[in-house]
DNA sequence: TATATTCAATACGAATCCGTAACAAACAGT
DNA sequence: ACTGTTTGTTACGGATTCGTATTGAATATA
């Protein structure tokens, strides 16, 4: 915790790290919508319903739908009728869902340690 | 400058901040690929050729021609044979790539602060 | 010169994603 | 019960991307 002035150059390195690391290690390839929703579901406060993530995407219906498609398949979330009002779905967090974004802010850390590292950490 | 003991939620959060919106404002969506080809374009000692960028990024070259097509059609970089070997292709910088990535670094830092900061800030 | 190698691009079929429109199911209000 | 609204999904055509194999051009080597 506790982040300070992080310069443009410093910014896009670790993004420029993290993403390499990923397309390497071909982790499941999502797009940035996918990895929106996906991150919205673990770090926002539930429910998620698809209309709500359209909102909060700004994006069709539909394309949450087939987003979800794809992390179901991959078991990163999981879809769970609302019983209060079954037109509804919730979408909810799965094992192999927490351990893939454990791994992934793993990954963003490691990127950020070195990016700074290599310009002389803040210490 | 400066950066120390990013937790995971941290990262998660200044990640999923960035991501959304990026989304939201319907950026050109770059896949994890492309947007790994154009930094390490951006961020890295040149020259890059296709055979460079496919073996650092462990994807098939053709797969880099087409990210190139794309981030040529968007501006963001542009190719340029290499006199010495005129087989090469030298992918150089542009101004729109620049200021394309001038902004996501924004992006970045800003979502770096209010994720941080809601925390209650490293002081 | 003739052959082989290396580079990037192209061809191809398969897979994925998009947005709009249409849809069935569940709810709300009359 | 009936009508209208809301929810999420499916259907569709179009666009994009994928990996493998092939191509054409340029260079290296015999």
């Amino acid at each position: 915790m506790s982040v300070l002035n992080l310069t443009q150059n410093e910014a896009l390195d670790i993004w420029r790290r993290t993403t390499l690391e990923g397309v390497r290690r071909k982790t499941p390839d999502l797009t940035a919508r996918q990895t929106a929703v996906l991150l919205s579901i673990y770090m926002t406060q539930p429910p998620h319903t698809v209309r709500d993530l359209a909102a909060t995407l700004n994006i069709s219906k539909p394309a949450i739908t087939r987003a979800l498609d794809k992390l179901s398949d991959l078991q990163l979330v999981r879809r769970k009728k609302d019983e209060e009002d079954r037109r509804s779905v919730l979408v909810q967090r799965t094992v192999k869902g927490s351990v893939f974004l454990t791994e992934f802010a793993e990954l963003i850390i490691q990127s950020t340690q070195i990016s700074l590292g290599k310009e002389k950490a803040g210490q």
